[in-house]
DNA sequence: AGGTTTCTTAACGCTTTCTTTACAGCCTAT
DNA sequence: ATAGGCTGTAAAGAAAGCGTTAAGAAACCT
């Protein structure tokens, strides 16, 4: 699997040295040199890795990052000499997943285009929008969860809720109280398992098909709850 | 439900200067000051990313890197004022999600903790560490245990559990009865060796094919026991 | 403000787990 | 062979943890 990279560089002398540079880690290149060439590119062909000078004349580098990534979720790393904290964090907020400054080591360059590709391997599945346990299913989006073969709706308080959407998240590992009590109250969290226990119980009124015998959320003695898919 | 950032930082000035940006920003910060702490806080604390100095004192930050990339996929940012490209590499191919040279500016810094909770929400699943020993098998994320050729589930108590898992860490190798009771029970140890014999008998009644005659969990007289693995 | 929902806390019974004690069997050394 | 120390097992009491209920506090929504 050789990593298609896209640089969006106006300078020659840049341009061939990243070409050089990605082609001699094994992965193919292709240049434009303009923010619409880039996006137009962005359509047509199969890329893994944006590498984007913000630099460029006409239509600014930002506007490259907010319009591609309504376009796709590949990774965009931003070159560039502009290195105002201005710079950096408009990038980095626009949709930006990395940005290197100016002069770079090209050793750099290339483990940070490696960490891209890590990342960008999962990307496959798109986030799920709904979350299956045995014979319970929850819409993240609409916040709704249904129980049973009949897909009963079932009201879950806040606090359920995202106490059930935790284990989900993490099903079959066991989550510590500390864990929970730091997911769902931060920081305030005291510590004790007294509260934790009382919304576990109610949870399991709610979603267990016989709640004094649970076989969704499961307790391990002395250390937490597991959700059991 | 806010980001809970756990710092791994010696210095004292630097702890408090990145908690106060974590929680001005909204977010949970917990702090330690060494790779083993850390490492630990990565099991019982709920983590959504690492702040790592490398520059620590025993175990190199490197090492905290890899050890964390085998318990969880949690984001790890590495603050560093060693920024030679040999330090930047090993680290970000070790597993770090990004670097950030010492000076930073705090803006840039949280800019790439947004950044890295974007893609934090992709996915969650760990890697499971399954250890093995014989016809026994313990998967620590889960905290099962399963027996034989048919992988029977087997509940074990939290002290039984501990027991296991500290004799499998060690295994082949011999511990003392101080060594078990220190490693279980911390200073409250007493010393007597009388506990831990009704412990193991247990577990041997758990995880023995042939309880009566152990072939996992040998007795070296007069010394401690040994998990053959 | 009134009423409703939700959260938090405390209490209690029940179960699980831990600790202690006692004793029998085994091995070793005298 | 026997005494002494060590190990394995069983049982009972103590302690801790869990599930549940109820009541007051807080938040939320008309």
């Amino acid at each position: 699997m050789s990593a298609n990279i896209l640089i969006i560089e106006d300078d020659p002398a840049m341009q061939s040295f990243l070409v050089t540079l990605c082609e001699s880690a094994g992965m193919s290149a292709r240049v434009v040199d303009s923010v619409d060439a880039g996006l137009k590119a962005l359509q047509t062909d199969m890329t893994d890795i944006c590498l984007l000078d913000l630099g460029l004349p006409g239509r600014s580098g930002h506007e490259f990052i907010s319009a591609a990534r309504t376009l796709s979720k590949v990774a965009i790393i931003v070159i560039s000499a502009r290195n105002t904290d201005f710079d950096k964090i408009t990038a980095l907020d626009a949709g930006a997943d990395d940005y290197v400054p100016k002069p770079f080591s090209s050793g750099e360059l290339l483990a940070r285009i490696r960490v891209a590709l890590r990342n960008g391997t999962r990307e496959i599945t798109a986030p799920e929008e709904i979350l299956r346990a045995q014979h319970v299913c929850v819409n993240l989006s609409s916040r709704q969860v249904c129980v049973g073969a009949e897909e009963v709706l079932v009201h879950l308080t806040p606090t359920e809720f995202n106490l059930l959407i935790l284990l989900m998240k993490h099903s079959n590992k066991v989550l510590t109280y500390r864990m929970i009590g730091q997911a769902i109250w931060g920081n305030a969290y005291s510590g004790s398992s007294e509260k934790i226990r009382v919304h576990i119980a109610q949870l399991r009124q709610k979603i267990e098909l016989n709640p004094s015998s649970p076989t969704i959320v499961i307790n391990e003695p002395g250390v937490g709850y597991r959700l059991v898919a």
